[in-house]
DNA sequence: TACAATACTGTTAGCGCTAACGTTAGCGCT
DNA sequence: AGCGCTAACGTTAGCGCTAACAGTATTGTA
């Protein structure tokens, strides 16, 4: 089919060596003006344009990172995208996103992809692996970072996360600052580490506070508005008496507020409502919610950051970036 | 530093010939049952990869396609992305996402970059390059589908659009069953395709009703929310007299909204605005947007048909679907 | 004048894989 | 016995590029 012009298409043309037309493209060593000015107008008029793949092979290297998210279409997973975007790409690299729809399978799949792709190094977004798992397959990468995600053991990649229970805590005093006592939890996906911790911090407060968690004050739901809604129709119906709620993130509370809705229960004077991220869709809701600003560009530049240094320099040290989140009060918790 | 295990490897440890081991890995040709089982269990235990990049040099294919899009953050398109990675990864290709910023530069360089990693096809989306530049392009890749932007000339490629005429009429007819006779339209980015051609819907619709457009009525903007707000505020500084807002997008209505709760203009009494593409958002904030829902996923589904009969039987005809639009009316637009 | 340093270019080998042929042994069939 | 056939391998020659090393010619320097 498309007889795509090689390299050494060019150099027959310009009568000169491969090495020659290689060192003008890469512009390594030494050419000569005339030589390099002619190079390059054959190049040009023949359309050439190198092979990634060929260069990768003999490089041992592409230039490419991969990006696993569980889902770009989460505002929040796709500011992260667009930090990491913006930084690698002004550092030479091409960016490999990846989505493992919330699904583990899913995600051992992209990243062994990945892995056959030979990307430089991983950003890993999220996890939803066990660890064991996790810690064998990012050992196989030249270099891997983990964003949002905490390792417990030994295992040592560099690591850019929030500080979750701090997230988890903040909320949770917030409400009870409002004087709320019967806070329930919508703690997301089960094997989300940020949910879990988020729930710590909530039972922290909750405990400084002297209040008694009652069983069923905390429900695992999708992490989306329609795992939100249904979450807290379920919720409601059972606990019929809560004041307060704490949701994952900001898509699982804008689900609340759909329910809430649908059942005439006033957000806030019946329900109080703090979401967690503060996703641009958590100030054009109404009634605007209350949440957890995080930094979220800041997380995808700074896993680039990581990244890149490792692959650079490849010191020991991991680094390990814990980003504070801090809370937005608007009219669904005031 | 890490020494990938190769394929040399597998083979000597098992004792046999490179080619054996490469047709257990592609399951083509005859092994016989213990060798092959010899082989896998080597693979397994040596933690062997096939390297994609060795591959796609030896087969001349990258199983990887390439699709760009102005904006994943868009909701819009990441809902076609969605479409595109699920239909892709079931025919066992890769995609390769790809924001362009709403720049054409970017846009453009994206696409060579594409090029360069042999992308067996690309999927572009919106694109805001010129019609010549784009065919130039276009031309030098094995396949190409556009979404979302139809070309004049005679060139050959495939397209999967949305009748963006039929959109801005349905709209503008809708405004105009309610009796507004003084309809604005923020028209979007200057270079987007579909923002003419809604243009022209809208155009159509007032022309069949009689009425003459006013100058300073039509207005680009920059398809966000921000984009929505600043337009709108100037556009009513402007045109005080509006009594209805065609917007280019749903993002873009939603900053409509924005500004006219800050500017007290109730909506719709004073104002009916109806957006374009039904997105979650749209039924989410309030009043709900009035706004015409596109297929997103079958754009994106479409588009990796269309790609995927071109790269295997590769015949002539180039297809050209055209997807309708329907009008969602909610609150903002009863 | 000799000797080295410098600028420019070419040659060779190989990155890890596969396509396209060879080769061999064993089988059935006339 | 001789033929063709097939299953089960192996060999060879690249895919398009770059790293590493070798030349040359030219210039400067002691």
């Amino acid at each position: 089919m498309s007889n795509r012009v090689t390299m050494s298409d060019v150099a027959q043309r310009a009568g000169v060596s491969l090495m020659t037309v290689s060192r003008v493209i890469n512009q390594k060593g030494d050419v000569s003006q005339e030589t390099r000015q002619r190079v390059l107008e054959i190049i040009d008029s023949l359309g050439y344009r190198p092979s990634g793949i060929a260069r990768s092979l003999a490089t041992q290297e592409t230039r490419t990172i991969g990006l696993v998210v569980p889902d770009v279409t989460n505002p929040f997973f796709a500011d992260i995208t667009r930090g990491v975007e913006r930084l690698a790409y002004s550092e030479g690299y091409h960016v490999f996103l990846c989505n493992s729809e919330e699904d583990s399978q899913r995600e051992l799949a992209v990243i062994q992809s990945l892995e056959d792709k030979r990307v430089d190094g991983l950003i890993l977004c999220s996890s939803r692996l066990d660890e064991d798992k996790l810690v064998e397959l990012l050992a196989r990468l030249p270099a891997a970072v983990l964003v949002n995600r905490r390792l417990q053991g030994s295992a040592s990649f560099d690591n850019i996360s929030l500080d979750d229970r701090l997230g988890g805590r903040i909320a949770a005093e917030h409400l009870l600052r409002s004087d709320r006592r019967r806070i329930a939890y919508l703690a997301g996906p089960p094997a989300s580490y940020s949910g879990a911790h988020r729930q710590r911090g909530y039972l922290d407060a909750l405990a400084a506070a002297g209040i008694a968690i009652q069983p069923g004050w905390m429900q695992p739901c999708r992490p989306s508005v329609e795992g939100g809604y249904q979450a807290t129709r379920q919720l409601l119906a059972d606990q019929p008496d809560l004041d307060a709620l704490f949701c994952y993130n900001d898509l699982v509370a804008v689900g609340a507020l759909q329910a809430c809705e649908e059942l005439g229960r006033r957000v806030p004077a019946d329900l109080a409502i703090v979401g967690h991220d503060d996703i641009p869709l958590a100030a054009l809701v109404s009634p605007s919610l209350t949440t957890c600003r995080v930094p979220r560009h800041e997380l995808g530049e700074r896993a680039v950051e990581a990244l890149i240094e490792r692959l650079h320099d490849c010191p020991g040290g991991c680094r390990q970036s814990i980003l504070q989140p801090e809370l937005v009060i608007r009219q669904s918790a005031p």
